[in-house]
RNA sequence: GCCUCCAUAGCUCAGCUGGAUAGAGCACCGGUUUUCUAAACCGUAGGUCAUAGGUUCGAAUCCUAUUGGGGGUACCA
């Protein structure tokens, strides 16, 4: 659309002897209830011109209807001025940049990007929020991939702590030798089953605490399970071979069942960094800080960053004792992944209860002078809220992602049994479209929001298969595909020279701006765009589909072509797209 | 208290860097299958874009304040 600008620029220079800066044009695709497909606002070029905007309007028009061949009318409506573009131009637009082979691909851009995401605890399953995190991280990864960057997918692992010592003491106490072989449990969900034993326990003796009278506080740091816990924690540090080894076996369980519910998202990382590697990682970039100035020591010996300048607050950043903060760790860590990868961008997949941190985390890295600091990026994104407020490990409110899974499988195995479309599959070719389609609708349903808005979910209400969801574009491609292949389709320019359908331009159209709006949907990190776009493209595909008679049973060869050609597009752009949000269009369903 | 994010149809969400009469899906009501997959298509209905100001030729969009909700807030991660 580059030759409407540069064109309108010549048309106002002819006009009104002004030369204006482009960014006075403003191009837009021209409303449905109007005629045309093209419109340029004229409002902000009134002032050079001085005249009305039903003048300017015109008076451009008509330059524009005289100097350019593929304007082939316009009207004007206050003032807008509608440009209609010749059919010609749209069928050379479609055969010779669409179809092209390298329509879909983006050329490497030479930078490389980290994007870390998932991150679990591994005190517990995954729930839903992991969920969010997961399919956000992989997608903006794949998404950041297709327009052309090198990417490094990383998890860091949050494998010590008191949280993990508290399902580890738990276990001892009251786990009875349970292993996810003697019960059949998965091992995360072993493991977070004691999880939730220990706080129990925890919360009755509090409450035992509280009745010889001692205050909520005092209560939660005497209770003997706590300070064994904390004792534990210790042991751990100081590598205590018992603790070590119970340890290492829970861990192990928790890996086992994460591999599962990684495999059953889709989900894969390039690297895993553990917490248990990195904890002490960045007391070097204290020091750095304080030999810079950066940082300075309280009489505590304690040290702090201080942020009013800014806006924020002090912050410490080592303890007195000496030990880490969760941000002297992040400090480290961020150095050394950069260390590892020297890569141009790093975008961290984290909530938005840790905007916070992030914003004091780079401001800290931007301070001493890491040159690497202004790629860093949060993508943060909002909670998982149940209609009765926030889940909850520990207290068990939670959706269970292996269970979510579980069940969206099982409805698209129920909706398909239903409609018996697929009766001659084999039983493994069955189970893997139930599957697709169970994750489709899930992770549609998940990535269609943008990442910073919360997402309210209702387990009593099913995740919908119909209308703006994963299905609905799974289907759309597998009609796609059915019918290329009832028409033997062969991929070709097609002669075509008629006229189009206003819903064929309309479609070339749409599909036109696939590469813009993926390249707008990697810019702004959010897989929504693009999931927006695909629901759209497939909507204005099933219209198309209804409107034009049978493809298959078309006469007129160059037509057939090149119906079929929009067909084929609209199915790879389709699959492309998907792909990036992590979801499989089958070939049939 | 302070900081920050959010608020659009009954529900779930779009609405890109300000542009024409604010759009989808679900749910509701009605229609479409001797024609390439009806997980589809077409139609009816549904709105004071939280509120009040401001900037602008023009504001759901930008600014300020207010209300409501989420999150954070110096030794948890």
């Amino acid at each position: 659309m580059n030759f409407i600008i540069t064109e309108t620029l010549n048309a106002i220079k002819h006009l009104y002897q002004e030369d204006v800066a482009e960014s006075v044009i403003n191009i837009q695709e021209t409303r449905k209830e109007f005629e045309g497909q093209i419109t340029l606002v004229v409002f902000p070029i009134v002032r050079f011109s001085k005249k009305s905007p039903e003048e300017t309007a015109n008076a451009i028009g008509e330059y524009l209807l005289a100097n350019v061949a593929e304007i082939t009318a316009f009207n004007v409506v206050k003032g807008f001025l509608n440009l209609s573009i010749a059919d010609s131009y749209w069928l050379n637009l479609f055969n010779n940049e669409l179809l092209k082979d390298d329509f879909l691909t983006v050329k490497p851009n030479g930078k490389k990007v980290m994007v870390e995401y998932s991150s679990p605890n591994t005190n517990k399953p995954l729930h839903l929020g992991h969920v969010r995190n997961n399919l956000l991280g992989y997608s903006v990864a794949e998404l950041l991939k297709a327009d052309g960057f090198e990417v490094f997918k990383v998890n860091l692992v949050n494998d010590r702590g008191i949280h993990i010592c508290k399902s580890m003491l738990a276990w001892e106490k009251w786990g009875d030798g349970e292993t996810p072989e003697s019960s059949g449990l998965k091992g995360d969900h072993l493991v977070g089953k004691y999880y939730v034993i220990f706080d129990k326990e925890y919360k009755k003796e509090i409450d035992t605490l509280k009745l010889d009278g001692q205050t909520e506080e005092e209560a939660k740091k005497n209770a003997p399970l706590m300070k064994e816990a904390q004792q534990m924690l210790l042991k751990w540090e100081a590598g205590d071979e018992g603790v070590i080894a119970l340890w290492r076996k829970m861990n192990g369980w928790v890996y086992e069942g994460f591999e599962i519910s990684y495999k059953n998202l889709g989900v894969d990382f390039d690297k895993y960094y553990y917490e248990s590697n990195t904890y002490l990682l960045g007391k070097d970039t204290v020091d750095e800080g304080l030999a810079k100035g950066v940082f300075f020591k309280k009489e505590d010996g304690s040290v702090w960053i201080d942020l009013t300048a800014d806006g924020l607050d002090q912050k410490l950043v080592l303890r007195a004792d000496g030990t880490s903060v969760y941000i002297t760790q992040d400090l480290g860590t961020a150095q050394m992944k950069y260390d590892d990868f020297h890569m141009d961008q790093s975008i961290y997949v984290v909530g938005n209860e840790q905007d916070y941190h992030f914003k004091v985390l780079f401001l800290i890295l931007e301070k001493l002078g890491k040159s690497w600091a202004k790629g860093l990026y949060h993508l943060s994104y909002g909670m998982v809220d149940l209609p009765s407020g926030k889940m909850k490990s520990r207290e068990g409110t939670v959706v269970d992602a292996d269970d979510l899974v579980a069940e969206m499988v099982e409805t698209a195995k129920q909706k398909t049994e239903t409609l018996g479309k697929i009766n001659d599959f084999s039983e493994a070719e069955k189970a893997e479209l139930y599957t697709n389609i169970g994750l489709g609708a899930l992770k549609y349903f998940l990535l269609k929001v943008e990442p910073k808005k919360r997402l309210l979910f209702d387990p009593s209400e099913s995740i919908d298969f119909q209308g703006n969801t994963g299905p609905f574009i799974q289907y759309t491609h597998a009609r796609i595909k059915s019918l290329l292949s009832k028409a033997q389709y062969q991929a070709a320019k097609s002669m075509e020279q008629g006229a189009l359908t206003a819903t064929e331009l309309d479609m070339i159209m749409l599909l036109s701006k696939y590469p813009a709006e993926l390249s707008n949907a990697a810019k702004s990190y959010s897989p929504a765009f693009l999931a927006n776009y695909l629901y759209e493209l497939a909507k204005l595909f099933n219209k198309f589909y209804h409107e034009v008679p049978p493809i298959v049973k078309e006469e007129n060869a160059n037509v057939k072509q090149h119906r079929l050609n929009i067909c084929s597009l609209t199915a790879d752009v389709l699959k492309a797209g998907t792909k990036i949000l992590g979801i499989n269009v089958p070939e049939r369903m």
